[in-house]
DNA sequence: GCTTATCACTAAACCGGTTTATCGAACTAA
DNA sequence: TTAGTTCGATAAACCGGTTTAGTGATAAGC
């Protein structure tokens, strides 16, 4: 039951390992290697059902054939879908694929990140919780091939997979303007990242077009670590104030999802008497009281593009700058 | 900036590449080896930032430190949710995970078993849309460490993690019947395994306790894998039926959801007649009408165990066998 | 004074592949 | 006949770690 390796199946066909490799390689009549001892070969890898030891393998060709896919939170179903589609396009292109979450932390952000390069893994696609791009770049380092996507640090000078943040913002809060309100509140994770700027300024600039004034106090951020609370303090502030904004506008798919689960059993009665619009899509969005509209990503683009982009950079040194994907709005 | 090796921080160090290889592991004391040498080696290596080569210390230790996590969907929040433990707790104990999807596609799924084989992945985590332990057997081996998950196989004597699936479906069944309805429908995916069987059996015995006859007729299968099309048929039936079943009860949170969808953007007048059950939980389930009474498995738990009785098998061999965990039952 | 331990360290084999350089034999061309 | 090719195959180095068996020097035991 011992594994089978090289050297066995040479030994057993009575040739080389070297004649080995290159026939179970495919590489048999490239290196002219007789019919008949390539048949002999096959057969008895067959026979013994050979797998060449991957790892080996790795080490060897100092690759690895794996990519890895680092993100805040796996089972938040806007990652979910990019990460199950990533999985598709690597898996054809012969990738496996690491997953590991980092919970926005960005000191398990940096382990994960050193342990894949020990790993070997080939490159990295990552919706980085790091806010800073000097820290980062130092533990990814120049030549470690990466796709940003999602969040997007400013002086970044790599690969980027992003969406229109400013115009997405705009489109959805003249959404709600045209819905008659005057008092939009917005509701965004503390970040100095340019795609959330992007988004704030989008929001500012839809009410300064609709001539209405932009009220700091209907600007609230919460901490990224600590959303559950956040929620329910803004909740209550936009409930309680002393002019209800009866419609709101969240940064993503996770304060929306809080907010309307604080709703529903906190302040039931004022369920229907807002609007929620929200960055990223959710399943419950469609039943849900507010009913929220919502701007999808377009995660199966954003998936094929990050793993072409990422083994562009594996297989050819080539540095792809960014890109910017357009969401979809859906009303409800 | 090539890449330093563990033969390139002895030659700074002026000493074996052994001497090395035992300080940098931790083992220089047990080693007897100087403290002048140790501190020499450790300020080398860290002047240098070296970090050991993962893949050839996998190829020369036999062991990549790797769990596989093979799922039907990774976008489905249930795997989601587990996804996200498990790599929590591989993390603590030095192990990565790769995931993989099948899309319910059995060949699938013996391709990525066999890859993660040869990957020389020290063991996997699955949730198998086989029908046929023979067959999936004879891919992972007898000697492969394996933890099955959500779906069990009939004769497996793999360790499996499941639930309390009849009873589950018993006290889903009963709450239908309390709340007063006669005629309540079975909706599952066409299927031998025993989990799905035990549900159905859990369904029927509810039934009969209440003295209420089973109606073959209420009880519908759906392909796995073309599921948007049967619930389409089935809730057509359901409420186009001679008489109509104002209760279903659904086997997983797939079929949920899209029954869910279909009542409301086809049948949206019938949305407040019917009363829904379901496995499994979706955060949609809060929101969505019909309301649904859903049975929640404890995902964490799940995990927890999954990645312990992995790494029980990984380290002694050891074969634990099954555990049935409860679901809660979530009414709204 | 001779043997035996202990100390500090290392040479070399090994894990299982890939690849370069080379080799003998047969065949071809001059 | 001789030199050059082609054919079929291989020895050996290499990837970067771990580990076993052993080495020389010094200290301890009797």
């Amino acid at each position: 039951m011992t594994k089978i390796s090289i050297n066995k199946i040479a030994e057993l066909a009575g040739v080389s390992k070297t004649t080995v490799s290159f026939v179970l390689n495919g590489r048999g009549d490239e290196k002219n290697i007789s019919q008949k001892t390539q048949e002999k070969i096959l057969a008895v890898a067959r026979e013994h059902n050979y797998k060449a030891n991957f790892i080996a393998r790795s080490l060897s060709l100092g690759k690895s054939f794996t990519i890895g896919f680092i993100v805040p939170d796996i089972s938040n179903p806007f990652f979910g879908k990019i990460a199950k589609q990533i999985e598709a396009v690597a898996e054809k292109k012969g990738y496996s694929v690491m997953v590991a979450n980092t919970n926005e932390d960005i000191l398990k952000e940096t382990n994960i990140i050193e342990s894949f390069k020990a790993r070997q893994i080939d490159g990295i696609i990552l919706a980085s919780a790091s806010k800073n791009y000097n820290q980062l770049s130092s533990i990814i380092g120049n030549s470690y091939p990466s796709v940003f996507f999602d969040r997007f640090l400013p002086e970044m000078n790599k690969t980027f997979i992003g969406i229109n943040n400013y115009e997405t913002a705009q489109q959805l809060t003249d959404i709600l303007i045209q819905k008659g309100y005057k008092k939009i509140a917005l509701v965004s994770i503390t970040s100095y990242l340019p795609n959330i700027i992007d988004r704030i300024n989008g929001y500012k600039d839809a009410l300064k077009a609709a001539k209405i004034e932009v009220d700091r106090d209907l600007i609230f951020e919460i901490e990224p670590t600590n959303i559950k609370d956040g929620i329910k303090k803004v909740i209550s502030k936009i409930i309680k104030g002393e002019q209800l904004a009866s419609s709101v506008l969240f940064l993503n798919n996770v304060l929306t999802a809080e907010a309307i689960w604080t709703i529903n059993t906190m302040y039931p009665e004022y369920k229907d008497q807002l609007d929620f619009a929200s960055f990223d899509n959710l399943d419950l969005f469609d039943y849900s009281t507010p009913r929220v509209i919502s701007a999808l990503q377009p995660s199966e683009e954003i998936a094929n593009l990050a793993v072409n982009m990422l083994c562009d950079q594996i297989d050819n040194n080539t540095q792809n700058k960014g890109v910017q994907l357009k969401t979809s709005i859906i009303t409800r």
